[in-house]
DNA sequence: CGCGTCATTGATGTGCATCAAGTGGTGTGG
DNA sequence: CCACACCACTTGATGCACATCAATGACGCG
């Protein structure tokens, strides 16, 4: 949590992060329907958060990394609206949303913090409405690709290579894609030599072109 | 914003939302990518917001009515992620949101309401991706009209009859079909008894037939 | 009244799902 | 250490849902 802040309020804020929880590979942070209490910010591992209909009907609604928060959709209903579920060993900071709400009323820029934390939520999921809504199979890839590694570079990974946490099920799932379209296209992106990918190690040859074909609907005239 | 408060609090919010503003039908309440200021209530009309890509591609994220919020995607970046365009005209409450934060300091109600708010719109668009990843033409269009006539019905209209406020291009943009596809399912559901379309008029005939639509992905087994 | 916008309906095409077979990597127990 | 089972993944063949293309019809507005 970077802001400006004076040496009192950190010592706060890190009080309200003290507790620190792991997760291993395969078990759920939260279950939809549980209890909101808490949102958590990823120190390390990788998450993805589900949600479902009453008739059994789920999906991959985002992938959380390092540095991400998840759970700020519990707080309007006080109870999860979704799954998150570690793909790998993981541990997150437990930060209990009364408490946030407590040192909101004192500390000005983490209350503008909080806020911000929602608002870029909203627009991310607004961008993956415009991705399920209107891209085809290998755009919607493409754009899955570039966003991933662009979040990674963030964070001080390479802006070529990474591993892919989670299976093409997963994948497909996220872009609304069943999983053999996404190997489908994965092959093709490799045939074409954009990228290699060997299992889910996954290096990014020509990013130009995954960058052209996400703009790549067909706009003739 | 109906809360417990003060008569003094609610005093000060009042100032808040002192300042309103009209929007004539197809004008727009503020432009993807104009500066962030306020967000807004809707007092009186009907808006849709969309999403547009760089490269021209566009797409309805949302359709919002009178007592529903617009802008807080802009709260991230300091500027509108969105396009917000009346579908008639229009009265919204401008909401500077330098003085929501303000106030916020000291009203812990108005504080937790904002950030339920925002929460909402985070699980309504988990909603909308799950819509749009998992569900069949016809699946989209009922989840489509029960969710509007449930909202409507929750301001005091009718649960069965309805305006549709919006083209068949802007239903299908918001559902990721072509209007083809939009006017071919209203007619199979007319054919079926169970809506009653005329223009934009729309009477709901058997709501439970829809209510079955929505769940009825095969799952055979 | 005539024009533009919106909607309906039919004919055809295509992108992705579905079904199915086979491969390779990983883990487990003999 | 190998045999086996299992899972994730790949690849091919087929089918279907929706897109696309095209023609016509219904309003509403200047």
């Amino acid at each position: 949590m970077p802001m400006g802040l004076s040496d009192q309020d950190l010592d706060r804020i890190d009080q309200l992060v003290a507790s620190r929880k792991k997760i291993k590979k395969g078990d759920f942070l939260f279950h939809s329907g549980a209890p909101f209490k808490s949102i958590y910010a990823i120190r390390t591992g990788f998450f993805k958060t589900s949600v479902t209909t009453e008739d059994g009907r789920d999906q991959v609604s985002g992938f959380q990394m390092a540095g991400e928060i998840i759970g700020l959709d519990g707080i309007v209903n006080d109870h999860h609206a979704c799954d998150a579920i570690a793909l790998e060993d993981a541990e997150v900071c437990v930060m209990p949303f009364d408490k946030i709400e407590q040192l909101s009323l004192e500390v000005k820029s983490l209350q503008h913090h909080v806020h911000k934390m929602m608002s870029r939520e909203i627009v991310r999921e607004n961008s993956v409405i415009l991705l399920l809504g209107s891209m085809k199979a290998e755009e919607r890839l493409a754009a899955f690709l570039l966003n991933l590694v662009q979040r990674l570079h963030a964070r001080g990974f390479s802006q070529t290579e990474l591993v892919l946490r989670m299976t093409r099920e997963e994948i497909g799932s996220f872009l609304g894609l069943k999983l053999e379209t996404v190997s489908r296209a994965f092959s093709k992106f490799a045939e074409d030599g954009i990228i290699d990918v060997k299992q889910r190690n996954l290096k990014i040859m020509k990013p130009d072109a995954l960058k052209l074909i996400v703009n790549s609907q067909d706009k003739c005239i």
